[in-house]
DNA sequence: TCAAGTTTGTGACTCACATCACGTGCATAT
DNA sequence: ATATGCACGTGATGTGAGTCACAAACTTGA
């Protein structure tokens, strides 16, 4: 099973340029954000680079977990499947995320499958080397936390939006979950979700029946809440949605 | 609001004694297992002792967050309330437990709201203080990270079966999962939840109403699945049920 | 030990949402 | 250009589970 986390990824060309590429990347990216330059330089010393193609699996619930990713460029969706093949999403991510982190914790078995959405390029952090430095750097560790602090937190927000939101609320929510990731601000508030994305994709996050997404999408659209702006979603009105996803 | 925090709480008697009973129990507790001994002692220095009565709301969503609780004794029950005043169990913790933990993480404030089921005995660990002891103590950090990637997981396990179970399948989680912190293990397998619980309270779990809980319930019992001893639920087929909560 | 409250069991009704079943548009390959 | 395939839109239909409404069975405490 190690081999499934390799197998997909290749070393970038010229190492040396690569790890530059890395570094500065780290360093202005969201997930690293807040941690003193050198340490975020020192850290990107220790992963290695690799590229996966659109549609790859790199890992699946229950594989052992021995490193984390982080996002470089591309996507990665994080989901839950049943064994009828649905398929929950947890999260889409972007650059600068950070994705299996929760095998950096304790030494379980990863939770969730992890697939390349586009082609990504991908840094990997192997959970030996990430340990060590860390225990010599708590700024890492608190930062790591704070991390995680977040998952969770969203985790019991979208939680609670199954619990008691009825469906558009739902949908509203994930809108604007994807907005922040990959939310380009316009004129007057309005945001661009600047990401191709299926009716299937939002379904799977909000939890329902793509047949009904589209409905309330087009509700929407003719309300003038949201439009579509060549193929991306545009959410002309965020407060209403912020609204509707009220708890 | 910080108000709110204290309030409840009232000073043990004696410090001394206090201070020693914290730190026997945190020396075999769950939160702390696996933690060196002279850590958790000195950690538990750390914690000031206070008590709430059975009903008390120890913090509310929203409130800012100062610091986080360790359950020495009683239990306490961690929700998500909607609007309408519908209540959305996350977790019902009890001794051994670590509750408010995203607090130490980022400065954010609550995410969920807190309270005392049965009256209960807490250690308060302030957040400043407790992020001056773990940054000279690696470790506590690394102990800290699993105990919320714990949490994140069983987070996102509640959300797989509520995305993909259909009733009977959730109560059946939610009765494992009480099974999980207060289940006493008698002949053949058999679990006995030691814990009053009510109805109301599994259906808040497993995000359903009531009613059908109650009926689902009684066609276990009659299955012979489940009973009640004196008051107590126990598990009389745990393998079946983890059948039926099998995604 | 009796009354007042709370928790439970069960039937009947309702409804939001999933499912089914197509039609339509727009891609990319042939 | 024309076929083959996806992503989308919209009605019709079915159903799991929420809601309502009580009666029965327990706690509790005065």
């Amino acid at each position: 099973m190690l081999v499934v986390v390799f197998q997909p990824g290749k070393a970038l060309p010229g190492k040396g340029s690569a790890v530059a590429e890395i570094q500065k990347f780290l360093q202005n990216s969201f997930s690293l954000e807040g941690l003193s330059s050198d340490l975020a330089e020192q850290l990107s010393s220790l992963a290695r680079p690799m590229k996966v193609a659109a549609g790859t699996i790199l890992f699946e619930n229950g594989d052992p977990g021995n490193g984390c990713y982080a996002v470089l460029e591309g996507s990665m969706k994080v989901s839950i499947l049943s064994i009828e093949g649905d398929e929950q999403l947890l999260a889409v991510l972007g650059p600068g995320d950070l994705v299996g982190e929760l095998a950096l914790l304790d030494g379980r078995p990863r939770s969730a499958t992890v697939s390349a959405l586009k082609a990504a390029q991908l840094a990997f952090i192997d959970k030996a080397a990430f340990e060590r430095f860390a225990d010599e750097n708590p700024a890492v560790y608190r930062h790591m936390l704070s991390i995680v602090g977040k998952r969770l937190r969203q985790a019991n927000d979208v939680l609670a939006a199954r619990s008691f939101l009825p469906l558009p609320g739902r949908v509203a929510q994930t809108l604007l979950q994807l907005s922040e990731t990959f939310g380009k601000p316009l004129d007057d508030g309005r945001v661009l979700i600047h990401y191709k994305l299926s009716q299937a994709d939002i379904a799977n996050m909000a939890g329902a029946a793509r047949e009904n997404v589209s409905r309330v999408l087009n509700d929407w659209k003719r309300a003038g809440i949201i439009s579509r702006i060549s193929g991306y979603y545009c959410l002309e009105q965020p407060e209403w949605l912020k609204q509707a996803a009220a708890l």
